[in-house]
DNA sequence: ATAGTAACGTTATAACGTAACTTTACCCAA
DNA sequence: TTGGGTAAAGTTACGTTATAACGTTACTAT
């Protein structure tokens, strides 16, 4: 495996949702990617800090504009895609599939998937990992006869802020 | 609760993944709809049909294509998408969010949220019923004191028929 | 220098989905 | 039976999400 050095480290706790500063995100993504070999070029650091800044799904339509006004970069569809799809590689970031937007990932060193609850009042995302949920469908896949490529599990609903707004 | 009379009735077997014939699946979705007060018109059931003849996750536009060829109506999105958004409410389809796809469900008269395994060579999906996922995520949702209202579970991969033909 | 390659830019278009308004079909009450 | 109410479907236009195809730039390595 990689040395990562005195370059910024992973957290170690499992759940703990990304309770870190962007800046302190995007520099581990840098870290990791070259240790994969890997370049986080400009713009794609450029999409992954919108991301973290955001701290909801966002569409690629959004970055593209997230992009003209924070880095004064106009850039078509097909480059904000690539860029997504790079960051996706890298598992630096998520597509939501049922918002068609995309999240950045706490956890980029991790191999699993992720799941996620998303609310549906705020917008606001929580990744979460369980193992629980993988075993589970990998049994399910195993009855099946099926081979696992990717997990896409998705909850949508009230987040705890939310809640309280709506029972008043 | 309703009675069927002598109508179609649902199968008892929670994972019998839809072996049943389309005409008598759509038998049923009358059945199911008149009970409920609503109506299964002649669009909702043409949509409905050609969704389990088609075995697959079979996108709106794919669908309009169908309905001219099958049934020599010539129908834009909006109608389409109407009839999908009924045929969802009474729980007779569900879309598949990885892949912007339909399919029809086996068990229209139960309640749960279903999960989805999808073949990425063959594009056939199986659905099927775990309450062991509900209960999981549902014990998620409370440490994270979310409220569900809606859950995505989808799982890519390569089924059993199609598994032989990648190890060749 | 220059050839190879990875990333990005550009144009156009495909694929998916909806808003807003009109028309039709059907039911029911007077 | 006729008119009025309502649910469904038709129509037009447009908004949103995503990708194909091709050109350009920039770095790398010899």
């Amino acid at each position: 495996m990689e040395r990562l050095g005195t370059e910024p480290q992973p957290c170690s706790d499992p759940n703990c949702r990304g309770q870190h500063a962007p800046a302190e995100r995007v520099a581990l993504a840098g870290a990791l990617c070259a240790a994969r070999g890997n370049k986080l070029t400009t713009l794609r650091r450029h999409v992954l800090e919108l991301l973290w800044e955001s701290g909801r799904p966002t569409g690629a339509y959004a970055l593209i504009e997230a992009l003209e006004l924070k880095y004064h970069r106009s850039v078509g569809p097909p480059t904000v895609y690539r860029a997504l799809e790079f960051l996706i590689s890298q598992r630096l970031v998520s597509k939501i599939e049922s918002r068609n937007a995309y999240v950045p990932r706490a956890h980029p060193e991790r191999q699993h998937d992720c799941l996620f609850f998303i609310c549906s009042i705020c917008g606001a995302s929580t990744e979460l990992e369980d193992p629980r949920v993988v075993e589970v469908l990998a049994e399910d896949a195993e009855a099946l006869g099926y081979r696992v490529d990717r997990r896409v599990v998705e909850v949508e609903g009230a987040c705890p802020n939310c809640l309280p707004a709506l029972a008043r």
